[in-house]
DNA sequence: CGCTTTTCTTGAACCAGTCAAGAGAAGGAC
DNA sequence: GTCCTTCTCTTGACTGGTTCAAGAAAAGCG
């Protein structure tokens, strides 16, 4: 596992240090991990790991593209290893709770604006907002993470 | 106009008072302001506007549902007086330039996710990332809203 | 016109994230 | 294996966007 993480640091040019095995550790058990998270976590394997060795190991894996970064409104910023493929998140409005979509790519001309103004598109990102059902049922608050996400007025589907 | 601004503001249930249309007026003119932009202008029509202010009144406008807040990745929220419609974003990566795109929901598949994980879905959000026609001739900058947008790695359309 | 409630002003605080300098580790060269 | 260069991490301070709190001001009802 860990030999994985090793080639594939090397293979985007990396060096293979103890923080960056760490944090890839975390992140593979834990799908969406903000950095406050991945800290306490990585720090069972790495004591002194401090949180800017974090944020500089997140953007060394981002930009070397072996992980990505979300930031889901009005929450810190997300991160997670599945990468080169399409998928969208779906967000809980109450507990921040986060899950992949596949994206539906395939069959969806949405994401060929119409009128695109004269921009150039290169990606499209899609949130998916709504309640887990955990938090539907009752028992909010599971991943402690609270959004307050007030904005309203989007795209009803 | 401004008389609708007041008639908006009393329906649904706000004072009328000069910060909110000073706040209305600039949102008129300018469709994706953020924050500081906002009180720069607003402060034209009333000098001593504070922020806290203009967060105050955009925070009493959202919730009312006059005005729609947005906030893409890596970049101080924006706001909007278009609610209401189903409607997405293009951002330009190099200067944070924004412009509408009319949702295409009808011919939309991909916002009705295949496997919603037990999800409850409200409100699906798009944001086509890409570069303005400015940015790409060669100014970027016109609109001084730098943003660093790292991000890759989503959906490439 | 006075009173109650909402809203604004002023000032401080907060948090996620960033910047900078020096100590330390990785890994190629010898 | 050891040295040296370069990259990375640690420590600490700092920024920008946003929020919180208390009191002053204004809106709008009677």
């Amino acid at each position: 596992m860990e030999t994985t993480w090793q080639e594939q640091l090397r293979t985007v040019g990396l060096r293979v240090t103890r923080p960056r095995l760490s944090v890839l550790q975390v992140l593979a058990e834990r799908p969406h991990a903000d950095v406050d998270t991945i800290v306490t976590a990585a720090r069972a394997l790495h004591p002194t790991l401090s949180p800017q060795a974090v944020y500089g190991v997140l953007e060394a894996l981002v930009a070397g593209g072996l992980a990505r970064r979300i930031e889901p409104a009005g929450a810190p910023a997300l991160f997670e290893l599945r990468v080169g493929d399409n998928h969208h998140h779906l967000v809980c409005r109450s507990c921040g709770a986060v899950a992949d979509v596949d994206c539906t790519v395939g069959a969806a001309p949405c994401l060929t604006p119409s009128d695109t103004a004269g921009f150039v598109v290169d990606e499209a990102e899609v949130v998916f907002w709504g309640l887990c059902r955990a938090c539907r049922v009752g028992t909010p608050g599971v991943t402690a993470q609270v959004l307050q996400h007030d904005n309203r007025g989007g795209a009803h589907v």
